[in-house]
DNA sequence: AATGAATGAGTGTTCATTCAT
DNA sequence: TATGAATGAACACTCATTCAT
């Protein structure tokens, strides 16, 4: 075999990263019952056995591009946003622009969006604990205090907010022609 | 013959009332793949061959779920309020206050609105070609002659629009706590 | 109720006959398997609860049907017959004219072989063991001793005879359009 | 790739082949309600999904099943029988050896002609525009032209004749001891 | 390692049987 | 007593998973 055993590695790693990205947007789009293992093997492009390979089963799949399509990163960079000595406005308008800017052109962001937010619907009870809603309804606070954000329930505007952001990646994926969020929009959802 | 035909008729029809309106929650939550006929037919609280006594298959059920969740009696209430002499302001108003209320209180127009969605997102191309999505717009247009509704395309201010109502019932359906969206809300996605 | 016990009993006895002789041509038809209760309700012009009143099951009721169909008369006409003192050619032709007759005359005959035939083929094993068989054997050994039947194993002309009795029976169950089994022909499959 | 083209193609066709010939017997023997496709794919040693590999439905098995038992073979070699310059009562001998020698040896055939009869019997109208009836019919009206055959209906004479076949084949499908049909008898049927 | 034909557990559907009327 | 809507056990069919190549 002329392969290097670092050569191999990297391929394995290299599939593995092909299926995961590729299977994400179907199982977004169809759920989990309605993606046939079949459909996707022929989506991706490989053999149903090999799905096998570098997966126990599909709902270990599932689980991985669950795992994969964490927040951590989004919630990182929030928290410091929130620290930064700037006006909750200028902040906001940032994080705007930035979506404005991702639902457009990243694909991947669109997707790991939309999965975020199927599993927060998904836990049946209290939407409003994960990280990513507390630290944008801290910034609400601010803008609050400083009279540019609209008075209202902060987790509640965060919750309109990063639901419109959704909503816009939902359209991504399945509707062709539609008018892509933008950062003014957003920014009206919270300031007045 | 043990019942009349007048009441035999009657008791088929709210048979298959019952299992339609049972089991549309049932599918807008869970989808086509993962709703499973042994569970639905016990949450309805009847037998699985009931089921097919009343449509052809899971498939017909679902088919008869998505044409019973027409929206013809909203573009209907839409239209007339168009023509109305009210600054659209108030129209808008009315609008939002209607739909905070039964998101709030009508469970059938929650689980219509996300099924309704659905279809939508699955047509995959115009979104903006809907009928509720012409009405609104045709209101919002007035509103910016008016300097009431914020300078933007009108199509996308009401895809906006009726996007945040579909978040919340989604959230209706999904989620035990969560706040309500406001009328309020509702009108400041469009007015300035 | 104006009805006397007596009244009663006959009743019950007439619907019990009713749905024995209209099943038995289903079934000789269709099989079990490819019988259904409700067709056969249907077909009968009862209630399908109607039939379990008069029988256990569909089970019973094929079972009933079976035993309804016993050839006992044709058998003990025919012992009869063979012990007159007549030759076997006249014999035969007796037998072979009373087939031609019942088999074009009598539906509830032909319904009869049929069922017959169908239970001795299922029998698997000997179906040279049957009485009817055995019987018309006899007169065949009596006609080959007098020189009238052909020389071969009596069992299996015997076999061959009424093999071609349940052949227009099947006809006569199935095809509009057929020509009936002549006398004729049964005794030349006998008579040199 | 495990396989070339050619191999798997060759696979695939041997398999079907396979269920088809394997079916066969049970559908005759059971008819279609009473055949169970678990049964079925126990008793031709795959699993019951490989059917549903090969063909649709039960449904469509049957359906193939029937398609294969064509006739034309049969046909075209009585055909070319009865244009041969020769006795009818030569030709006659010829067809009762082949068929007593295949109804003994041959087992494929004697499926094929218990399905092709049954096929015949549903057709409900006339049975003897079938062209196995005409052709032999043919050679019958020479034979009585000659003076070898009896004089009757040439079809309904053609119809017995092929009625014993099919009895034969019957008995073969379903009682273990019987007496093979002979030459013989099938001569006799026809001949003075 | 990659494949896809084969498998059988699990799900959809039918139909013999029950039972309220 | 007669009925046919309702039932669920049994059967048809699908699809995640395995494995020979």
């Amino acid at each position: 075999m002329p392969k290097t055993e670092e050569q191999c590695k990297q391929m394995r790693e290299d599939m593995r990263s092909r299926i995961l990205e590729r299977s994400s947007i179907y199982f977004a789009r169809n759920g989990f019952g309605d993606t046939k293992i079949s459909d996707l093997a022929k989506h991706i492009g490989i053999g149903q056995g090999t799905i096998y390979m570098y997966f126990k089963s599909k709902e270990d799949l599932f689980e991985e591009i669950r795992k994969s399509a964490d927040n951590k990163d989004e919630v990182k960079k929030l928290k410091l946003l929130g620290k930064l000595p700037l006006p909750a406005r200028v902040k906001i308008e940032k994080i705007s622009e930035e979506m404005e800017k991702r639902l457009r052109d990243d694909e991947e962001f669109v997707v790991k969006i939309t999965i975020l937010t199927q599993l927060l619907l998904e836990k049946e009870d209290d939407i409003y604990s994960d990280e990513l809603y507390k630290e944008l309804a801290n910034i609400i606070k601010q803008g609050q205090k400083e009279g540019s954000v609209v008075k209202d329930d902060p987790l509640y505007l965060a919750d309109i907010y990063w639901g419109n952001v959704y909503l816009c990646a939902l359209k991504k994926l399945f509707v062709k022609k539609h008018h892509t969020l933008t950062a003014e929009t957003l920014n009206r959802l919270l300031m007045v």
